[in-house]
RNA sequence: GGGUGGUUAGCUCAGUUGGUUAGAGCGCCUGCCUUACAAGCAGGAGGUCGCAGGUUCGAGCCCUGCACUACCCACCA
């Protein structure tokens, strides 16, 4: 066939022809290997996107190098399993259905929760699939045959019998306790889940008069209304300025209850006037020191954020109508002595930006320490490596810090607790419905209403999803994954859960030692943790480095950019700017820079095709061996290709994205095409038969080469002209099958690379010399080299055609001095 | 309050263990439709490497301080 290609490259059409190729022809499942394969494993989970989603930059950018990560494994040979799933995503998707309905005046309380849930599954089946889809325009090699969802029935009943093992194991247990509290979503939320905003707030300062005496005791607050649930005054033990006041009483002004005066280390003499409110019920510090004296917990707060029963007249009101009520009737009683400017930081939902109220309730939580310890060990002892390394110091000491984790929500989307409690106040945790109580032996049981933190799901993902509970072979080969590619903003929500959870509950996993042998690493001492090296990478930020967001309007659409630019570009783009532990301010005029890339690529092969369709129509790339090395530039430019591919896979290695691509980058325009291709000229263009096919076989050869080089990071272009060199009928179903090279430093022919540098030289300072001089640009000039060199000089001589040619010279001569000349 | 990263060409960024004239893309200037590619080719201009000290034969790189900037963590009433 004769390879007439268009002259400018159309990524548009080529790419989702092979897009839909790859996953018709299933090329990237990945089936269970049989016991008796031999070839190593390599295993990585795709962090699972939530069912809310719409692909933005920053999934393509983990993708892009995932996906890179994924083909270069799979054509060096590994059993490469990439799995993808997408994330319920308890909280988040349960806010957009709620928002949803909202826009048809509904609320969820008016549907209740079976119908609020079966709306949520409408939306997952409407936009669930949808990034998925979108990362099949991408090229994302995962294996779509074992795709999952957080919520399918064989990973919820994981979820149960993690639950209940750690129940069982004493992990798991029930407390009443201060938690972060969202008034909106009505629902505790973890530490994690606040974010924290500096503002410029007040502090009140207001005092409380000594029962039977007529002194006073001021205390500073900036949450005035908490006062009402006030259930002492602390003041520090060696404080002179209140020891006469030690075991008497004030009276709390508005609720006119009497409260003791008590010496507790929550007062600090230093701060403010030394004396402060303690209420139990609404502040985590006080609620501390409320244990340590006994002292009631009057929570006069609402789920709503609104003051309840306790707060006496300021019941029904908001928290900030009771705020500014409380502010004024202690201003009219007196009591308000002072209101000063004060900054603080105020946490708020990370979710729906509501003010968080510190809250009282009992909730599910997890006695993390234990897990933690061994998390922070895996990571020490370099079980896991982590890169770029500062986040290891990061991890660690947010493991070695660690607060025991609320896994409750009070949400009706999620993975249900699975506890029942039975009227007479026995609680039962089981992997099914029991039929009756354990204790009492009644049968009216009523399952625990919350749910579980998303992240508790999604913490047990690197087994779950290989089949465990079950001993499957898939988890044998599989597990641990070898790679975790993530990004820093899900640290802790994820990669420490996963690594608290792998540790535990696959302890005493071995990998298979068939596989273990091939592909283990020895740096992993117990296979128990999820995965061995994990890579962290930034945020993708616009070309002004401001983060992408809706309400600022700066949002790339990576689907518009690919319309513009080609998938390959788009992909190019966001690997060569990825430097580890910088964020990627994304350049749109980078990506066209990558779009002529693809089509130099592309009209290299043109050039390549002309040439061979003209001596040999039939021509095929055969094996490397049979490249020609009889020329210079022949052994120059297999050197550089050998060299460049050992740069490629030591960069690789080590997560170098950018410079993978830029050295490919420069090898096929710099060195192929820039130099390679024009010193081929003159044989293609010469009467020698010989020549002509040897200058033909070494071109497909080097380009097969490079585009199997090529495709990690660009896998649609090579995949077009793999087929087109091939003629349609390539050995293999795809390029990304095919190996990838891999050069040996023996390989590289130092002395071919010093002679072409020197004859580079020669041809640059000739051309320079003519501009120069402005010597006509199509005009052929004798010259005369000075060197007393006789190596060069044969060089030259014997590389004369090249010279003349690339320098636009003839009748080359040697001088006897120094005074070359054109 | 603690911690981390960044500061290099007009713009966006590389620069591995300190070692000749500090690189790339885009943009800009000059000349070219040369038997693939004008999305191209050949050439060119442009940098006191944030500031101030220090170590060294030698510093963009190491040390100290400062400035600016971004981010992470934190229960300071």
């Amino acid at each position: 066939m004769p390879h007439e290609l268009p002259k400018a490259y159309e990524p548009g059409a080529i790419e989702t022809r092979w897009a839909e190729y790859w996953v018709k022809e299933k090329l990237f499942s990945q089936p269970t290997p049989a016991a008796d394969d031999k070839r190593p494993v390599f295993t990585l989970l795709l962090p699972p996107p939530n069912v809310t989603g719409f692909l933005h930059m920053g999934h393509m950018f983990e993708q892009t190098q995932m996906d890179i990560i994924v083909r270069w494994h799979r054509m060096r040979g590994f059993v490469t399993l990439w799995l993808p799933g997408t994330d319920h995503a308890g909280i988040a998707t349960q806010l957009m259905v709620e928002r949803q309905l909202a826009t048809e005046g509904k609320k969820r309380a008016e549907l209740g929760r079976e119908k609020f849930i079966e709306r949520v599954w409408e939306w997952k089946r409407h936009y669930g699939g949808r990034i998925l889809d979108q990362m099949k325009r991408l090229g994302a090699s995962v294996d779509w045959d074992r795709e999952y969802f957080t919520m399918d029935e064989n990973l919820s009943r994981a979820v149960r019998e993690v639950f209940v093992r750690l129940y069982e194991e004493g992990l798991i247990y029930r407390a009443k306790y201060i938690v972060n509290w969202c008034p909106r979503c009505e629902t505790a939320i973890s530490d994690l889940e606040v974010k924290h905003e500096d503002v410029a707030g007040k502090l009140w300062e207001i005092r409380y008069p000594v029962v039977g005496s007529d002194e006073f005791i001021t205390v500073a607050t900036t949450r005035p209304e908490t006062m009402l649930g006030d259930s002492a005054i602390a003041v520090n033990e060696k404080d002179e300025r209140y020891k006469h006041l030690h075991g008497k009483k004030v009276l709390l002004p508005l609720m006119n209850r009497e409260i003791p005066i008590i010496t507790d280390e929550l007062a600090q003499p230093e701060f403010g006037t030394g004396a402060v409110k303690v209420t139990p019920a609404h502040d985590p510090n006080d609620f501390q020191a409320g244990l340590r004296n006994n002292l009631p917990q009057i929570d006069v707060m609402d789920e709503h954020g609104r003051m309840n029963q306790n707060a006496g007249v300021y019941a029904g009101l908001d928290r900030y109508a009771a705020r500014k009520r409380v502010l004024e009737d202690l201003a009219a009683g007196n009591f308000l002595v002072g209101e000063k400017d004060h900054a603080l930081s105020i946490g708020k939902c990370d979710r729906c930006g509501t003010v968080v109220e510190p809250r009282l309730s009992t909730q599910w939580f997890i006695k993390i320490k234990p897990m933690a310890d061994r998390a922070a060990a895996a990571v020490e002892s370099g079980e896991i490596t982590i890169v770029p390394e500062n986040y290891r110091t990061i991890y660690l000491n947010w493991m070695h810090n660690i607060h025991d984790w609320c896994i409750s929500r009070q949400l009706w989307w999620g993975h249900r607790i699975p506890a029942w409690h039975c009227s007479c106040g026995e609680i039962i945790v089981a992997r099914e419905t029991p039929a009756k109580c354990t204790k009492c032996g009644k049968s009216e049981l009523k399952q625990d209403t919350d749910v579980l933190d998303t992240w508790f799901s999604s913490g047990l993902l690197p087994f779950t999803t290989l089949g465990w509970p079950e001993k499957t072979r898939d988890l044998e080969v599989f597990y641990p994954n070898a790679l975790m590619i993530t990004g820093f903003d899900i640290l802790f929500f994820w990669l420490a859960r996963m690594i608290m959870f792998g540790c535990h509950f696959m302890q005493g996993h071995e990998q298979d030692a068939a596989v273990k042998a091939a592909g283990g690493d020895p740096l992993a001492k117990n296979d128990s943790v999820p995965f061995r090296h994990v890579y962290i990478h930034m945020l993708v930020r616009d070309a002004d480095r401001q983060k992408m967001s809706k309400t600022k309007g700066n949002v790339v659409d990576p689907i518009d950019v690919i319309g513009k630019y080609g998938t390959d570009a788009t992909r190019f783009t966001l690997a060569a700017m990825s430097s580890p532990g910088t964020d990627v301010a994304f350049n749109e005029s980078r990506t066209d820079g990558y779009r002529a890339f693809a089509n130099k690529i592309w009209n290299a092969a043109r050039f390549m095709f002309m040439n061979v369709d003209r001596v040999d129509p039939g021509m095929r790339p055969s094996s490397i061996s049979e490249f020609d090395t009889s020329t210079l530039e022949d052994r120059w430019i297999l050197s550089r290709f050998n060299r460049v591919a050992q740069e490629v896979n030591d960069a690789l290695q080590i997560y170098r994205f950018d410079d993978a691509a830029n050295r490919i980058y420069e090898f096929f325009w710099g060195d192929f095409c820039d130099w390679y291709i024009e010193l081929s000229k003159p044989r293609l263009l010469g009467d020698d038969e010989k020549l002509v096919r040897t200058a033909c076989v070494n071109l497909v050869n080097l380009f097969e080469a490079s585009l199997r080089l090529l495709h990690p990071v660009m896998p649609f272009i090579t995949e077009e002209l793999w087929y087109a060199i091939y003629d349609g009928k390539p050995p293999l179903k795809s390029i990304a099958l095919a190996a990838f090279p891999q050069a040996e430093k023996s390989q590289i022919d130092l002395a071919a690379e010093t002679d072409m540098a020197i004859l580079q030289d020669l041809i640059v300072s000739v051309r320079n010399l003519r501009a120069e001089l402005k010597v006509e640009q199509k005009a052929k000039v004798p010259i005369q080299v000075f060197t007393e060199d006789v190596a060069i000089r044969s060089l030259i001589e014997q590389n004369r055609g090249a010279v003349e040619r690339l320098a636009n010279v003839e009748q080359i001569t040697f001088a006897e001095t120094s005074l070359a000349k054109l």
